[in-house]
DNA sequence: CCAATGCAAGAGCAGTGCTCTCGTTTTTGT
DNA sequence: ACAAAAACGAGAGCACTGCTCTTGCATTGG
């Protein structure tokens, strides 16, 4: 019975597995604009037009993609990050930065497809959204393990952003200052933009021994987020003095 | 005389200019990836042939594309600074940001080819160089002013920064002390993760009113770079105090 | 003035995403 | 258990792409 509806349902995971395998291999060796349906499955060995019972078009593939790329560099982020989990949020800031950038030298065309331009009038379908969050989930509770603990330096917000800041605050982070989310996001941003520059080729000539340049530029971001202090003896606004 | 060899040479060069206008239209109106020369010779009036006496190939066509794009940007931040030259470092420094952004915004398909993923296996030809350059030279040079005025701010660097840090000033700004420049390469990475997070959607859902986001964000970079106080009265370390 | 070159046009090749049809196999409802 | 229904693989075909090659005309330079 287990097995009942089973035959083709179980083959059926498979063929899809074995073709998100091999999309997966030609857009690690090309790149997501050579990746070719037909020369995906010429390579199954079935012909192009079965490919398409799996997948309705060569976007929704690439969707899948999207997300195990998503989920790819959060599993890596995530395990880095358990590996420090134990020190202070300077160094898991700083591992969990650190892990983001080797998976994206590791998978640049996985990276480039889902932080780079993307595809033509492609908009990120919702079902994206949590494999997307995971490193941002990461990084947030990171700064909010921090200002609970003894808190996180903060700068006062201008005028002009208050109440977006508190927006943000409570959709992303209502236990935190709206000060240290807005931080937060920013340095999520620049994180992505040191890793991009680093990535496609804006650092040639510049920057050349790029991992000191990259952790010193990520210490500042942690700075930023109010990560003040190397280590222990955080002084800083606590958790009461809001 | 100067239109001698004119008659030809003249077409020729009316010619080019029409299929990159084209094919800037496209490039705009439907992204890098939808840019068909076919399309742009059927616009044109002219078989698609013809069109590669222009253009040895669609990546050309692509590269001079780029080198326009960037420098539009450059111009725009340029015309951008212009207006702000006689004012302080803070103020010149956000005006030549806001500018990038606003113009990273008009042309979304335009800045995606330049900073989004490169195309296939696409390294940037070396006369990309100059154009590409604009922005992050205007930069250095309002750094440069407000250090030679009355100095910036600057942290230390960590030990296995040094030797690099003093090699990208030597490249990039021999005046400027390695600190400034480390922060500097840093944030001018930094800026365009802001540019693109919002472009590429990124910000969806987590970022509603970005303008006043963005130039908050900014006014950390510039902070960051060492341009501390928000207009005249900066202590921080001299041009002498190295 | 004539040869050399520049250029537009057309045909053609190999490749792409995608659709539709046609048997065959598997699953499902009665 | 059997027939209806759904899922599937294979093939042909359409419209499109970048690019090459050949042919014939126009322009240029010696």
């Amino acid at each position: 019975m287990s097995t009942a509806r089973g035959a083709r349902a179980r083959a059926r995971i498979e063929v899809t597995a074995a073709i998100k395998d091999e999309a997966r291999r030609q857009l690690a060796a090309e790149g997501a604009a050579k990746l070719s349906l037909r020369a995906v499955a010429r390579e199954l060995g079935m012909v192009s037009s079965a490919l398409y019972r799996y997948f309705p078009s060569r976007d929704e593939l690439l969707t899948a993609l999207i997300i195990d790329a998503y989920d790819s560099l959060g599993e890596a982020a995530e395990s880095a990050h358990a590996e420090v989990a134990a020190s202070g949020p300077r160094e898991r800031w700083i591992a969990v930065c650190a892990a983001a950038r080797r998976w994206a030298l590791e998978h640049p065309h996985e990276y480039a497809l889902i932080y780079g331009s993307p595809v033509p009038g492609y908009v990120a379908p919702q079902e994206t959204v949590p494999s997307a969050s995971r490193v941002g989930l990461l990084l947030i509770g990171v700064v909010r393990d921090a200002y609970r603990d003894k808190g996180v330096a903060r700068a006062p917000l201008p005028a002009g952003l208050e109440t977006e800041a508190r927006r943000m605050a409570a959709d992303i982070a209502p236990d935190l200052p709206p000060e240290v989310v807005v931080a937060l996001v920013a340095s999520w941003a620049q994180l992505y933009g040191l890793i991009g520059f680093e990535l496609f080729g804006q650092f040639n000539r510049v920057v050349e021994d790029r991992e000191p340049f990259f952790r010193h530029a990520v210490e500042r971001l942690a700075h930023d987020v109010g990560l003040v202090y190397p280590e222990p003896g955080g002084t800083a606004g606590g958790p009461d003095s809001a």
